[in-house]
RNA sequence: GUCCCCGUCGUCUAGCCUGGCCCAGGACACCGGCCUUUCACGUCGGUAACACGGGUUCAAAUCCCGUCGGGGACGCCA
């Protein structure tokens, strides 16, 4: 049994969709799984569209998802040595022709096709012509697809399916430059690299027999494919920018984690029985193309979301707090020192699912400054909740050990005195702190702020709030 | 239009190949209870699906045929 060979194959002409990684982490994951090798290849072979700038892209964005790869990148601009010579074999075997109708007339005889129903393929002109190459003639290579005969492929995800050869078209594999095009370099590639499986998008089905005859032709073995189920939106069309964001390294910077990313990715598709959550190691030993669903699936944010918090809480406190920072200095709080930090980490990380909605209930616990809410500032920080916060703060600041069960006996000693519940203490300091309804346990809010901090915030609230000159925010949808 | 693929809760899916254990299981979301100083977390419970129609069979989500619906491909893009 000879070597297990897959690979990913983008091409550089935006960034690394959500489609493309998950391509990208099957084939990886089918490598490591059976001890083979994961090839990476950029295909940028269309000159015009393809770019620097996202191949660096599409290079982070596998880097950060953690799918390194054993070979390459392999760049298809620098092959055309290599591509020449397929082609002339082609050539040479008379298994490809050199064409000479003009796109134009291409363009006509499609439309008048289409509209009497038949294949809309290359009617095969300049077939049996026998063209040459002439200076000042422009023409393009074509392969010669048998006529007659259907051309199998055996899909493990799909079962076998078969193709009439007469309904592939003499698909061109030059251009009238000279430059090479995708299903030839696509192939010539594959067998060069000796890749043996290939999993890749439904969307490819109709091109796999095509590029099955150009194996033919050179007379190699075409690898085992597998064809995945799409990617779509909730509205169940094709994934575009209309649904969301469509780059993974958009996801990293909304705050999800790389092993979140992956772990969602597969089950896009991919099950193993009811389990949810999967760490790196357990997809590479679980994973297998049977297992691949065939209807397309609906990208999900929520559930996204939901893998992610389950990453998020295997992770210690001390990496959170890492991961976080960066999150923190875009907002300008970057500088809580580190211990301060992690405490503040211990007491929202249960209660955030990005990082970004974790730096968001982390900024009142580290901040300088806040803004408040309007609609609950109107709420508990009238005069009445104000002179009441004033009263916790003589008692707060006689408090020996600032920990949290002292400072709840000084909340519960004043509900006690003024003979009131709880609640009515609490909502009102919870406003003043953080300048919303929602946070953690105030007690340990107030903990972690520490005493000068809490004291004072309360203070400036309420003489803000007595002034009308609370600094305002936009309510939290 | 032609060719190809697909069709289980709103969503991701288990089950389908090797019919009975499935009046269909899990997860996200949603709804309700509990916990509780708020919001989350957690926990307990609930609503919710085999696209439709014919067969085959003692028995069909599972096998066969058809219909309908959705998607993809039809480029001198990849």
């Amino acid at each position: 049994m000879s070597v297990i060979r897959t690979r990913f194959a983008p091409s550089p002409t935006g960034h690394l969709h959500i489609g493309g990684a998950r391509t990208a982490l099957f084939n990886y994951l089918y490598a490591r799984r059976h001890g083979g090798q994961f090839v990476l290849r950029i295909e940028d072979s269309d000159r015009e569209r393809s770019t620097d700038e996202f191949t660096l892209s599409i290079l982070e964005a596998l880097s950060w998802l953690g799918l390194d790869y054993d070979e390459g990148p392999h760049y298809q601009s620098r092959r055309s040595a290599y591509y020449a010579e397929v082609i002339e074999r082609l050539l040479a075997g008379g298994h490809a022709y050199h064409c000479i109708c003009t796109p134009e007339d291409l363009e006509a005889k499609r439309a008048a096709a289409q509209q009497q129903g038949r294949v809309s393929g290359y009617d095969r002109t300049c077939r049996d012509a026998g063209h040459t190459p002439q200076q000042g003639r422009r023409s393009v290579v074509r392969l010669k697809v048998p006529l007659e005969g259907q051309t199998l492929m055996t899909d493990v995800i799909r079962g076998v399916i078969a193709f009439e050869n007469r309904e592939l078209d003499d698909f061109v594999i030059v251009r009238s430059d000279g430059n090479p095009m995708f299903h030839l370099v696509n192939v010539a590639d594959d067998i060069d690299m000796g890749i043996t499986h290939i999993l890749r998008g439904e969307d490819h089905i109709t091109n796999t027999p095509r590029q099955m005859q150009i194996f033919a032709a050179l007379g190699a073995r075409p690898p085992v494919y597998g064809h995945m189920p799409l990617i779509v939106g909730q509205d169940r069309t094709r994934l575009s920018k209309r649904h969301g964001a469509t780059s993974v390294l958009a996801y990293r910077q909304a705050g999800f984690l790389p092993e979140a990313t992956i772990n969602y990715l597969a089950r896009l598709g991919w099950s193993h029985g009811d389990q949810e959550v999967f760490t790196r190691q357990e997809l590479i030993e679980l994973f297998d193309p049977g297992d691949i669903n065939k209807a397309a699936a609906a990208w999900d944010i929520e559930k996204y979301s939901w893998v992610n918090a389950q990453h998020m809480r295997g992770r210690g406190l001390e990496e959170l707090t890492r991961l976080v920072r960066p999150q923190l200095a875009e907002r300008g709080q970057g500088g809580c020192e580190e211990a301060r930090l992690r405490q503040a980490v211990a007491l929202v990380r249960e209660r955030a699912r990005t990082l970004v909605e974790l730096a968001d209930q982390l900024e009142p616990l580290v901040a300088n400054a806040i803004t408040y809410e309007a609609k609950a500032a109107e709420k508990f920080l009238g005069d009445k909740e104000c002179s009441l916060l004033l009263g916790l703060c003589e008692r707060l600041e006689v408090i020996e050990s600032w920990e949290a069960p002292a400072i709840d006996a000084a909340f519960r000693a004043l509900c006690e005195s003024q003979a009131i519940k709880l609640g009515a203490l609490a909502q009102p300091a919870r406003v003043a702190l953080t300048g919303g309804t929602a946070s953690p346990g105030i007690f340990e809010l107030c903990a972690v702020l520490g005493r000068e901090r809490t004291i004072a915030r309360i203070r400036e609230a309420c003489t803000a709030a007595a002034n009308g000159a609370l600094p305002l925010r936009a309510p939290a949808q």
